[in-house]
RNA sequence: GCGGGAGUGGUGAAAUGGCAGACACGCAGGUCUUAGGAACCUGUGUCUUCGGACGUGAGGGUUCAAGUCCCUUCUCCCGCACCA
């Protein structure tokens, strides 16, 4: 490539996108066309926001891609003539800061800020239509601090608390893990093996919320994916079912069980509790099993998550020698303690109904325990193929629910057993609590300071942000204690209840809770009084338009609706859902599977970007398919790109009228194929077809090409509107191609902001169309026709075309269908 | 196992129940060129007796009409993982 710009040598060849790129963002830099909120601004608002990055290293293919897209649509509005609120800033707290800062032994902020830095000017250089005086990062005090203030929120309300209990524990991380953090048995982040280790650790109260969480997504139907609705209601996974009291010899208390089966109670033969469980102990104790049981409860400790998620993995357990009483026929049933029953689901203790359960018969054949069928399917016996039958059926030998099916035995059984006090109809959910401690140093420090005599003791709002201590000195090498135990300075404070000595909660906040309200933060970035304004919030949310990848499809969603939630209940806020709408973009691969450096398969952006200039990237990643959809970048062309924005861009050199000029003396060919792009681009960016919407803008060149080489001229009218709908429309995807069009075309910067054409509704309509005429759904014949015309004209057309009058010799008329202006359908006998 | 999604040319993909393959990539041929990895033009689903016929994973159904709706089935991808 050329290093000399003279004008005429960039003329004719294909144009220089590095020259073009250096020279537009100075310009767009002393424009800001995208900045949002300015206090005139007579526009109508929209918010739309961007996943933000974690700065991990500079941006990479999957960067661009996200970004790309949620460019077209800020863009998009923006042309609308909507005021578009489109921020950006960085979740910055979090593990490989950690890890690196280690690795280098220096403040993980150092590694942090930079790539902050790095990723920043990758964004500017990559045109993204961000209001860059909205930013902010997660571990800035000024916005940590309401992290903090957040937390002593749901503290007072209960909705923060602590417990003992066994948690996900990251032997490679030396962390704990929320639930949700555990993928197969294995570390998200470092793919360790998770083990189970018993802790007192902070929690959220997300369960309160579970029903809302559930019942609220209504609002979002046909908003957001489908896959991601259905993810998160699994997630939550509620479940209606019963709890029944079992009377047990020799103990006072009887116990409670879970069953979603209350009708198929007379087939219980046994009872299971969860061997890890405090009832187990408890029931094991003192008994001729006691040996055995605790040789077992040893026996499943040492087993990781991985060995109990083997499918095929074969029941085992013990008898507890002891017996409870099934409350409808008073049979004495064997309590065995087993590891496929779940201490902290239910009660953690069940009813098995072998015949019906495939798990229960599975237990009950390795353990030769009996099995009763009480549901008549229509299957063959569970006895003898060892397959529960799970279906609807009729029930049998059950006493009174006899002869009902499974809606009436279980309105039947629940409504007796709550008469007589033994039970009554529950709920469950799989959704546990959101357990947000974390002994790692790179998060938001819990502002809870532990008394001896006061308990826990909130750190006062006026001694926030309660910053973290210097990283130097500190031994940030995970050991499964919080480094900020070390910080003794830190550490020891006076109780600001009762002025004694008392200690810091030493654990960060998982930083799920940083990204849980980030996009409340954006319209009041720079508010110091205040996580966020009324005003603010009332003005801008909820988001109109969010969009990220689905690997957030649970975990941040999930908590960011909890947030959103808790914050309305507060009287925070006056909606009860975030994001309006979701787009989830697909992950850019090659060769068919995701990059990674191991693979050898990466494809750097940065040299992409180098090769074939940032809107050609750009472009590539929008047209390559449905943004939802994977992008395998060894299926894409980024020459082809570049050979159509040279393309486009040669147009624009080729006007000769002058800017301003009046398009509607213009010819009328090249008009309607205009306005028709303009009208169905639109709709396909609503509609999120982006790749639909480039195609048109495609067509659109090829037409202009064609009216200037061998139409209308490069002085019609009509083709200097082409090319300036071609410059704004491009504008979604290609900025700098697209800002140097508009200049050649004698316009001023920034076509960002040019606003999308009118479409004429006239010029929409065509001269003729060409209307099909099918005989018995087969084509017969093409016939043009005006696209005004009536039902009947058409059909006595088609009646009476030669082609068809000859196809219909001999045949009989049944029927013949008629879609003016597009399709006749004639149906005779053969 | 449960839940969700997807199967269309050599490739990425289009298609309010109404002309399947728009728009591209790739490939082939051509024009212009000292040259072409430039630009422009033409062709490009399969079969064909050149009339047409067939064609959206497979099989059935609804309909005047199905890639699209319904049922069955196969394959692939994603999510969940003993949740009673």
């Amino acid at each position: 490539m050329s290093t000399t710009h003279g004008d005429e040598e960039r003329e004719h060849a294909a144009y220089d996108f590095a020259y073009v790129q250096e020279k537009w963002l100075p310009v767009w830099d002393e424009l800001t066309p995208f900045k949002s909120g300015r206090a005139d601004d007579p526009r109508p608002k929209k918010y739309v926001l961007d996943m933000f990055p974690y700065p991990s290293g500079d941006l990479h293919m999957g960067h661009a891609e996200a970004y790309a897209l949620g460019d077209v649509i800020s863009r998009y509005w923006v042309q609308k003539g909507f005021n578009v609120m489109h921020p950006i800033g960085w979740d910055a707290f979090g593990l490989p800061a950690e890890n690196a800062a280690i690795k280098r032994n220096e403040d993980p902020r150092i590694w942090t800020y930079e790539n902050i830095a790095t990723q920043k000017a990758s964004m500017r250089r990559y045109a993204c239509s961000f209001d860059w005086d909205r930013v902010f990062n997660t571990c800035d005090p000024e916005y940590y601090r309401w992290n903090q203030w957040l937390f002593l929120k749901l503290h007072e309300r209960g909705l923060a608390y602590r417990k003992d209990s066994a948690v996900n524990w990251c032997p490679g991380c030396q962390t704990v893990l929320a639930n949700e953090q555990v993928v197969a048995g294995l570390c998200e982040r470092c793919d360790s093996a998770v083990t189970k280790k018993k802790l007192n650790q902070w929690y959220f109260k997300i369960t309160d919320y579970a029903d809302r969480l559930l019942d609220d997504m209504q609002q979002l139907e046909g908003q957001w994916p489908d896959k991601v609705l259905t993810m998160q209601r699994n997630w939550i996974g509620r479940s209606t079912g019963a709890n029944v009291q079992f009377v047990i010899e020799g103990r006072s208390e009887p116990i409670s069980i879970y069953t979603t089966r209350p009708d198929t109670l007379y087939g219980a033969t046994f009872m299971v509790v969860a061997a890890d469980s405090d009832l187990a102990s408890e029931l094991a104790a003192g008994t001729t099993a006691e040996k055995d049981f605790k040789a077992y409860v040893e026996k499943i400790k040492a087993d990781s998550d991985i060995d109990r998620l083997a499918t095929d993995r074969p029941k085992t357990g013990v008898f507890l020698q002891r017996y409870a009483i099934n409350p409808v026929n008073g049979e004495k049933l064997q309590i065995w303690a087993s590891d496929y029953v779940l201490a902290d689901y239910g009660t953690g203790a069940i009813m098995a109904v072998p015949a019906h359960d495939q798990r229960d018969l599975d237990f009950a054949r390795a353990m030769k325990l009996p099995v009763r069928v009480v549901v008549e399917t229509g299957e063959d016996d569970p006895n003898e193929t060892g397959i529960a039958t799970v279906g609807d059926g009729v029930v049998i030998n059950s006493g009174l629910l006899n002869g009902l099916n499974r809606v009436e035995a279980i309105a039947k059984i629940n409504a007796q057993l709550e008469n007589d006090g033994l039970g009554k109809s529950a709920r469950n959910y799989r959704l546990r609590d959101w357990l947000v401690s974390r002994q790692r140093y790179w998060g938001t420090p819990i502002p809870i300071i532990h008394c001896e005599k006061c308990g826990e003791v909130g750190v006062p709002e006026d001694q926030l942000p309660l910053t973290l201590p210097d990283a130097t000195g500190l031994d940030l090498k995970p050991k499964g204690t919080s480094p900020l135990g070390a910080a003794t300075e830190w550490l020891n404070v006076i109780c600001p209840k009762c002025g004694g000595n008392a200690a810091r909660d030493t654990d960060t906040m998982d930083t799920f809770v940083d990204s849980s309200w980030y996009f409340l933060r954006y319209p009041s970035s720079t508010n110091n009084e205040e996580p966020f304004s009324r005003k603010d919030v009332d003005t801008w949310l909820p988001v109109d338009q969010y969009v990220g990848g689905v690997t957030h499809a649970i975990l941040h969603l999930l908590y960011s609706r909890f947030f959103t939630k808790v914050l309305n209940d507060m009287g925070m806020l006056d909606f009860n859902e975030p994001f309006t709408r979701l787009l989830n973009q697909g992950m850019v691969v090659m060769d068919g599977s995701a990059m990674s450096k191991s693979r050898g398969n990466l494809v750097r952006l940065s040299d992409e970007l180098a090769n074939h200039g940032v809107d050609a990237i750009r472009l590539s990643l929008v047209f390559a398919g449905p943004p939802e959809d994977d992008v395998d970048w060894s299926d894409v062309s980024p020459s082809g790109s570049v050979k159509f924005l040279t393309r486009a861009w040669r147009l624009s050199g080729d006007i000769t009228s002058a800017p301003g000029i009046d398009f509607t003396t213009g010819d009328v060919t090249l008009r309607k194929a205009t306005h028709k792009a303009l009208n169905d681009a639109a709709f396909a960016v609503e509609s999120f077809r982006f790749n639909v919407a480039i195609a048109r803008v495609m067509e659109l060149v090829n037409a202009t090409r064609k009216a200037i080489d061998s139409g209308c001229g490069p002085a019609d009218p009509a083709t200097r509107e082409a090319v300036e709908a071609i410059a704004i429309m491009l504008s979604l995807v290609a900025p700098y191609t697209s800002e140097e069009m508009w200049e050649r075309l004698g316009h001023k910067p920034a076509v960002a902001l040019a606003g999308w054409p009118t479409v004429d509704p006239a010029l929409l309509v065509d001269d003729s169309v060409i209307a099909i005429i099918q005989i018995n759904g087969k084509i017969k014949e093409r016939i043009e026709v005006s696209p005004s015309i009536s039902d009947v004209d058409l059909e006595k057309q088609a009646m009476s075309h030669p082609v068809i009058v000859e196809a219909l010799q001999g045949a009989s008329v049944q029927k013949v269908i008629t879609r003016a202006p597009k399709l006749v359908n004639i149906v005779i006998n053969s």
